[in-house]
DNA sequence: GAAACCTTGTAACAAATGTTACTCTGATTC
DNA sequence: GAATCAGAGTAACATTTGTTACAAGGTTTC
């Protein structure tokens, strides 16, 4: 068994802690598309996110879907902690973005290493805060930009998070994560591409600029 | 200096935690319509609620509102408990929705209480979790709900908040917490009026049943 | 009590977004 | 290589929401 590599997270935390999530964590690679936790499901494990995100998604009963926001390096999935905490289900679905190396602590540490560790607490908050910060864009985007923006925004964020210009992706997928139909989006797009914000092919979108 | 009526909260503290706050809470008590935080402001306190409802608002650059949720007994603003531990200012506006009486605690003790105090972590991870479970309903609702649910549920929220059938309040403030206009708001109410979902009258509305 | 103002009702129109239907084209399957 | 299919372009139309404009009653001010 291979010794967990926590460099990227070495300065997060303070150095009997980093002892202890050696000791506990479990190291885990999941492949892009893969669904990590499903709505309704229980949280066993907090995840601590090494490398590559996650994508948050919420749906309503007829399953229409919102992308809400993607979870990067340094950062837990605050609703992964809600459900922790709350022992209640969760109330999102999340998806591998990119290819994901996380690791898995179980909940039951969760509490002591509060009291115990400063910078458990802070890297907790720092995550909550994120998170409440992702929400208020969410909410932003929705109530005072219009689909044209959102689609730009949208644009940006994925190619930030795959750390490639050229999205491989159809038009509509993108409409599922707005919440839109292909066809307003594929006008959109079209409009993007007449101002020379975006070139279009077949499954691809690359970002001019 | 009368003595902090701490019976509310009684229940959600162990005894030690209780003569903390005691002793360090300042008890405040705010009229109705009062603004506590704005947008940009640095949080100095940690404001345990006793009685009372607080209407949390976001704004963007050009002046359009919308409300977010209300904080009730039992809960503290998790945007200000943000606000504590990252040092960063506030990214929305807080207002009495009603007479407020609340406790505040300096900022100081959040995180020694947070190490030394079950309940204390219990409260404050409660917070958050309320909190991001208002952000999903505030985004679900945009997303996924047309302006006359919104607005039902505006109507439904607002009676439970100042539990009272009858409210007094104008089309123009109901147009901006849910960021529509008056002439729509106006038209949506005519219709829940022949639905007999409400009784309209100069600035009141009444819910049926 | 006249003037000014606030609140609400209503109509006509405009803009943004969603829906349906059809076409074209390149990829995949057999 | 013919048949099928998925992705995308486009037009016509429907719905939802927002905007402008104006009228009619209350309320407040002076």
């Amino acid at each position: 068994m291979k010794t967990l590599d926590l460099a990227p997270i070495k300065s997060l935390f303070e150095s009997e802690l980093l002892l202890e999530i050696e000791k506990v964590g479990i190291h885990k690679k999941i492949p892009q598309g893969e669904l990590m936790i499903d709505l309704g499901e229980k949280v066993q494990f907090i995840p601590l996110i090494l490398e590559g995100a996650i994508k948050v998604v919420r749906e309503d009963e007829s399953g229409d879907e919102l992308l809400l926001y993607f979870v990067e390096f340094g950062n837990t999935c605050a609703m992964t902690l809600n459900c922790c905490l709350g022992h209640s289900k969760s109330e999102i679905r999340a998806l591998c973005e990119s290819d994901v190396s996380l690791i898995m602590v179980p909940v039951q540490y969760m509490d002591p290493w509060l009291s115990q560790y400063k910078s458990w607490r802070s890297f907790v908050f720092n995550s909550f805060n994120t998170r409440l910060s992702e929400m208020l864009k969410a909410v932003d985007a929705l109530t005072f930009l219009r689909l044209d923006e959102r689609l730009k925004n949208y644009l940006l964020e994925k190619t930030k998070v795959l750390k490639n210009k050229t999205i491989h992706i159809t038009h509509f997928e993108i409409a599922s994560d707005l919440n839109s139909s292909r066809v307003v989006i594929s006008r959109l797009l079209k409009q993007l591409e007449n101002d020379r914000f975006v070139a279009l092919g077949r499954n691809t979108i690359c970002l001019i600029d």
